[in-house]
DNA sequence: ACCTGAACACCGTTCAAGT
DNA sequence: ACCTGAACACCGTTCAAGT
């Protein structure tokens, strides 16, 4: 059921995500899917976790700063696969089943490799669930679900006229942006990946962890 | 109009928000908003951009660092005011009018001044809207819409029941973490700001844009 | 235990008609 | 130019009834 609910999202996205186009799809009355599942939520929350799988590494890593790239890389892999649940990942359900026990223990040691402990650990891991969520978010945000290649082209026009007076570094920069600059580009990380950005984030989270935590441990 | 819709979101959220309660608000028949307005989304959207209004500075920062670190303020700060945005953040329209030219203008010139050029300010560049929208979208998630409390009271309880051999350091550090950590807790950031996270996230932004650039341009 | 089937209280959006 | 009013094609969820 739920592997039919992720297809779905994966079709129509989780907007376009019904229950009853979900009971369609398994022949069924739509009624009949709340005696397995409280409601539509829940399918969602369960498609989630279920795109996620297990982002627990095969084995061990040789040292923290591996282990966070590693797990960044295969988060980002992950929901590459469906990125359509690109827009509930950070909206709702980062308090849920997307995020098992062994996940969190899993980076709460990495970072107590690193050397935090007490409230810096807290405050790394916060900025490393951030760092793993945010980006890939963004980068797969997708185009507004009605007339995407209207709005794309409207969009490449309006980046076009961009007054150079104004805006002169933008202006300047626009060649370099236009292939693949948040609110500058006209298409989905999903078309268009940001590879290199990406891996630019993840070191510079890395870089910044290791920065304050010699700051706090001088 | 804009303002009676983000007074709606305010108070129902995003999910809740419907076009026949804002006519009802503003007097009106449903169909009359169709005139002035191409639909839902564009009323979101224009909740949206008017809820985060100018996030220019008022003066030029002092430098690169003080200015990204008043910028994520400024956001931040102009979100926990319509906490109820905070789900479509990152998610649909951190492409649209949210984010006018004028702010990425602003953004490129403070990484410019950092000393980054070329796809190395793209790549900075695009780590910089991230890190703005990633931690705050994370932050001000909101809990399960029906039945927060009831939510609520079974999350602690199972972060109680956490297997202590599984997850050894997550059982250990669960007082720290109940405190406001991702995953972990069992409020929102409205109602449990996680003031020092935010401002360790900042930092490590910051740290780690610092150390990319040394490592590009030795 | 699991599904049907009817019913309830909603939706967003269209389009002709009014003024 | 701006709004009404009816209509269309949907929703999620309930609950009694079936098997």
């Amino acid at each position: 059921m739920l592997v039919a609910a992720l297809a779905l999202i994966d079709r129509k996205g989780v907007a376009g995500f019904s229950v009853r186009d979900l009971a369609r799809d398994l022949g069924v009355y739509p009624t009949a899917l709340y005696w397995h599942v409280p409601g539509r939520n829940a399918l969602i929350a369960g498609a989630v976790a279920l795109a996620l799988g297990d982002l627990k590494p095969a084995r061990r890593p040789t040292d923290w700063a591996a282990g966070v790239r590693a797990l960044f890389r295969r988060y980002r892999k992950a929901v590459r696969v469906h990125p359509a649940i690109a827009p509930v990942l950070g909206a709702q359900l980062v308090s849920n089943e997307s995020m098992p026990a062994e996940l969190v223990e899993h980076m709460l040691m990495l970072l107590e490799r690193a050397g935090f402990s007490g409230d810096q650990l807290r405050h790394a891991y916060n900025t490393l669930v951030a760092g793993m969520v945010g980006f890939v978010t963004l980068e797969l945000a997708p185009l507004p679900d009605e007339d995407p290649e209207g709005w794309a082209t409207a969009h490449r026009q309006r980046m076009q006229e961009v007054d150079a007076r104004q805006c002169p570094t933008l202006a300047r920069e626009m060649p370099h942006l236009a292939r693949g600059a948040f609110v500058v580009r006209a298409s989905s990380g999903v078309d268009q990946p940001l590879d290199q950005s990406f891996e630019f984030w993840t070191e510079t989270v890395i870089q910044g962890l290791a920065a304050m935590r010699e700051r706090s441990a001088p």
